[in-house]
DNA sequence: TCAAGATGCATACAATCTGTATGTAACTTC
DNA sequence: GAAGTTACATACAGATTGTATGCATCTTGA
């Protein structure tokens, strides 16, 4: 029964308050860096005071953690999405890979995952961050493709991580500028080599 | 003609200033990071004032890429004296890697060269600083091999990016803590893939 | 050799920025 | 509907960055 239409639940405006802030941070954090970017600046995008931000996010950096988060969430779901159509294994890593290189050409994808994420959070929470919202896709897809012998065996973290990194930087190079098939046709060439004949 | 020995002259100065800038500098942004270290805490190490820091160097960035410029100096160096004992070009690129993934244990070098690295200086620059100091050795390895017929025809500029990621991403994880067997044999793996048989 | 100019550096300052403390209104719970 | 919690606004303390200004100490050229 609400009497005044203006009355709001907490729950609410914390949604619409922190959504307002993240939306606001990833604009300004893609076009000028994290750095650069001032939290008087993002509230006044955002449309509230910095007290709205210190009451919702422990510091500066914790804002950055949400905005990544929700990125590397949106691509993995964009992977996931891809992935379901696939049969075999090695077709799910590949199609994946290729469903991962697209995903990552999103404008400042890039800059918040692969540049300032690394040194803001650090590899270690990041990789954490992957783990929680990709569900470790590209390790799992490796492993039961090395059990089923389909793929040499290998350490599979080293394996994944590497791989990992190959992608990652085939995805910004085709930011800044590279042919895509370039590095498609890299990314496939090695991952064939990974597979048994 | 040296009067007085307090005599220093300004090309000495310079020397000497800037080297207790950089080695101080270094020493701070390892531990504690590049955002978390301030000019004042710096110029307190090197027994300077902010005057000098500023006189020297445009901003605390260009200082950042002082240090940076050193240390890939340094890894070029090792990689350099082990290549020079190789015979075939593939065998330089393994014997090269294996120098590279070493030299990159020192302590320091993967925060500086490839966390804080990217986020402050970007990719772009970072690159050209590394095309600078390495003369561009994996590039043109591979070209050799390419071009001799002892490895796959492929995009030269997308493999060695995404074969430079994997090194990197093989000495963070040896930085870490990983086995560097586990990566070596990830690494060499890959590279025997290239190979034409 | 000495005057004029350049270089190296010290100090003080202006403009921010971050995180915290404190107060208040709106919501929730009992 | 009172008591307590949550959401937020405002004010503040501390610290940081880059710049401006001034003064020694070299260096240069006549």
């Amino acid at each position: 029964m609400q009497s005044n239409p203006e009355r709001r639940s907490n729950e609410d405006r914390t949604r619409a308050t922190r959504a307002a802030l993240t939306k606001a941070a990833r604009r300004l954090f893609v076009e000028k860096g994290y750095a650069e970017t001032g939290t008087p600046e993002i509230v006044k995008a955002a449309n509230v005071t910095r007290g709205a931000l210190y009451h919702h996010f422990a510091d500066k950096a914790d804002l950055f953690r949400a905005v990544v988060r929700q990125e590397y969430a949106a691509v993995a779901a964009e992977i996931d999405a891809a992935a379901k159509t696939t049969t075999s294994t090695i077709d799910a890593l590949t199609t994946g890979g290729d469903a991962f290189l697209r995903a990552m050409q999103q404008p400042g994808r890039v800059r918040l995952m692969l540049l300032d994420g690394p040194a803001i959070l650090g590899r270690l929470e990041l990789d954490a961050i992957d783990r929680e919202t990709s569900a470790d896709t590209l390790r799992l897809g490796l492993k039961s493709a090395m059990d089923a012998g389909e793929i040499r065996p290998l350490p599979l973290d080293a394996l994944a991580a590497q791989l990992s990194a190959m992608f990652d930087r085939a995805a910004l190079g085709v930011a800044k500028g590279d042919a895509a098939e370039d590095h498609l046709s890299v990314l496939n060439t090695i991952l064939r080599g990974l597979v048994r004949h």
